[in-house]
DNA sequence: TCAAAAGTGTTGTGTAAGCGACAAAATTTG
DNA sequence: CAAATTTTGTCGCTTACACAACACTTTTGA
């Protein structure tokens, strides 16, 4: 939860940098994407991108929070009740999320794996804490589990993801409902 | 010509306005077309429109100059010798400014032909005067003539435009070539 | 290999734009 | 018609951004 401007020309601005990056990305590996050349796409003064971000790591962290967390959007909400089901669409977000990085970022998608991990399970996490009303290590084990589950399916799995999700869930339910 | 900024904030300010208003006027008449409508859909502050335009009228009066001029520069530049070809293209252009006048502002295109004429004539005498090197005379009665013409045809010719255009041409340049 | 070029991150100063408030039109409504 | 509401310009103050200059690091290429 950052700070959060309201000042609409703020707003803008952050949004330049953001659009100018998600350009420049279709284009170019991260590493070779500068910050003038960010700025300049963005017709901003560079100076200005370091009142926004500290550099441009930090700026694609904050793009991978937005992306990830906009496809998981389309999956579920924060609100539900903890199901089978709803885990279900939680393991086929994150194949999304892999696949819309994927075909988004082409050129560097191998050196964001790493980052994506992190950034997904921990907001499997903290969906799943609050859920369980906070009862954290239940909320680790399942994120884990289910990032774990999905980065197994990916190296070669033949099963189709719906059924894959299928499984996890359940495996999942069992185990946050020993009791069945 | 305007102090015309190149600071970049100005720039973009400049065009949120003008999309905003280019949106507002496919839907609403211009008269009820406010400011404060203008700046929330650009998400500008009323008092900074005011930094940029007296009021809403010369702001509508940049957009017709901005707009003639855009069509005007795909059918002729202002490079070019005067020829019985590039007074054809002219003619052309008033067609063409009307008929996007007409098909973009549906709604409001009569409140502003009184506009649009004055826009157009001005500018072609521009030309004109620029192409014959001064002789302003010449160049407001070219300039009237043809859009004169351009009048008489709209209100109820059958001819094809590209035909009454050729006709023009041959017309005024027999008016300024009066040797031949 | 080392000089030129390009990129980084920071700073001070000036300016564009945001915001709230205001009185004075202009519009709407009862 | 008058009261209520909306719109209009304007003003003082604050904030976000532009710009130029800086020392510094990295890349490039002759």
């Amino acid at each position: 939860m950052t700070t959060q401007t309201t000042d609409p020309r703020a707003i803008r601005t952050r949004q330049l940098i953001i659009d100018a990056f998600n350009q420049l990305i279709k284009m170019k590996n991260f590493d070779q994407i500068s910050v003038k050349d960010i700025t300049e796409l963005a017709t901003i003064n560079r100076a200005t991108f370091y009142a926004h971000f500290v550099d441009k790591y930090e700026l694609l962290d904050s793009v991978l929070t937005e992306q990830t967390g906009a496809v998981m959007k389309t999956y579920f909400t924060c609100q539900e009740q903890l199901s089978k089901d709803l885990m279900k669409r939680m393991f086929l977000s994150i194949v999304e999320i892999h696949e819309s990085m994927n075909t988004h970022c082409r050129r560097g998608y191998n050196t964001f794996t790493q980052m994506i991990e992190e950034k997904v399970k921990g907001q499997l996490e903290r969906i799943f804490a609050n859920l369980l009303h906070g009862q954290k290590l239940d909320a680790i084990v399942l994120s884990w589990g289910m990032y774990g589950a999905y980065a197994d399916w990916d190296i070669g799995s033949t099963v189709r993801a719906e059924d894959y999700a299928q499984e996890v869930a359940e495996k999942l339910w069992a185990f946050v409902q020993p009791s069945a």
